[in-house]
DNA sequence: AAGATCATGTAAGAGGTTACATGATTGA
DNA sequence: TCAATCATGTAACCTCTTACATGATCTT
């Protein structure tokens, strides 16, 4: 599982909370790794059995009390010895090329319709994707160096959507004739 | 779930059996609907309990016997409403990308060897699917027409597949300097 | 003789989703 | 006053992977 390395890999970087750890699944992390907040929180709790991070309490006078968690050696070490071994080929399951295989069973209109929903929640993603890059682009060099693996993972984001639209926008040439 | 979906488009299309199911799902859907025998053998076994397919005993003298399902009414009745319902967008897990973000851990000789290794797997698969996409060019009219919406997700596969080589070799540029 | 192809399954466990549960503070 | 943000969790359930299990035929 990956989830693990995934907090990890963000714990290494600075110590968070759960909700935070979640922050950053929708944001930085969030066009190639999700995970809902129940999920998260199990995670934790199995690291922090395991020994891989430990946490201390926060309390909070303005905000609800948090527990703030920190990758130990034994997490850094594991995630050193993930990051040395090959990952497996990304595993695609997408449902709606499985509908569009299968679209003589709906309406061109229906299709169409929603695929058209699609294009404008991956238009969202790529607009707030490009602002994000034009941050980092502004940056001095020490910071984009600093960055730079970040922004690479960044840019697999900007290709992918570009080419995901590109895409769509074949498709509804095609359909709408 | 859309395991069972995609299970019932493709029994649309074509009674088969599970060991059929899992060859269309590597070849024909392979890069964008992936299981294992074992879970499409266990959907098998729960969507003909759920009356959506049923099956018959094919006897076979030279190979072992199969069960051929074929999809029944209730099966078309479902297919039909969960492809007239909207589908979630995709969800993204890319281990790769978490590997690239936390790859200060890693040694620059290892990330460029892993990323060599998914750029050829990335390569093959587009190959693969060119040279699907050159039969479907030589078909007739007729042919065409009636392959139009898998064509579809094949264009997919290859646009998605040469926009991940070129974000590769950006990252290669970046990363050899 | 070894490996690929055909063919189907069970069982345990890991991973992920949905529903339920609570409660304070802040901004519109 | 309503929604958002902050903050954490449990429980049931569904989905998926890994390991185990069998056995014939065909090709190299």
């Amino acid at each position: 599982m990956s989830l693990k390395h995934a907090i990890l890999v963000l714990l290494e970087t600075q110590p968070s909370s759960g909700y935070e750890l979640v922050k950053h699944f929708k944001q930085s992390l969030g066009y190639f790794w999700n995970a809902k907040h129940q999920q998260v929180y199990q995670q934790l709790k199995k690291l922090t059995e395991d020994k891989q991070v430990t946490f201390q309490a926060h309390f909070q006078d303005d905000k609800p009390d948090k527990k703030v968690y920190q990758i130990t050696d034994l997490g850094r070490e594991t995630l050193r010895r993930w990051i040395n071994q090959p990952v497996k080929p990304n595993k695609i399951n997408d449902a709606l090329l499985v509908k569009l295989y299968g679209g003589h069973l709906a309406s061109k209109e229906d299709l169409l319709a929603e695929l058209e929903s699609h294009i404008d929640s991956h238009q969202k993603t790529l607009d707030n994707l490009i602002s994000i890059e034009n941050t980092y682009l502004t940056m001095g060099d020490e910071q984009k160096a600093h960055y730079l693996l970040p922004y690479m993972t960044l840019r697999r984001g900007i290709i992918g959507e570009r080419a995901w639209l590109e895409w769509a926008e074949e498709v509804m040439q095609t359909l709408r004739v």
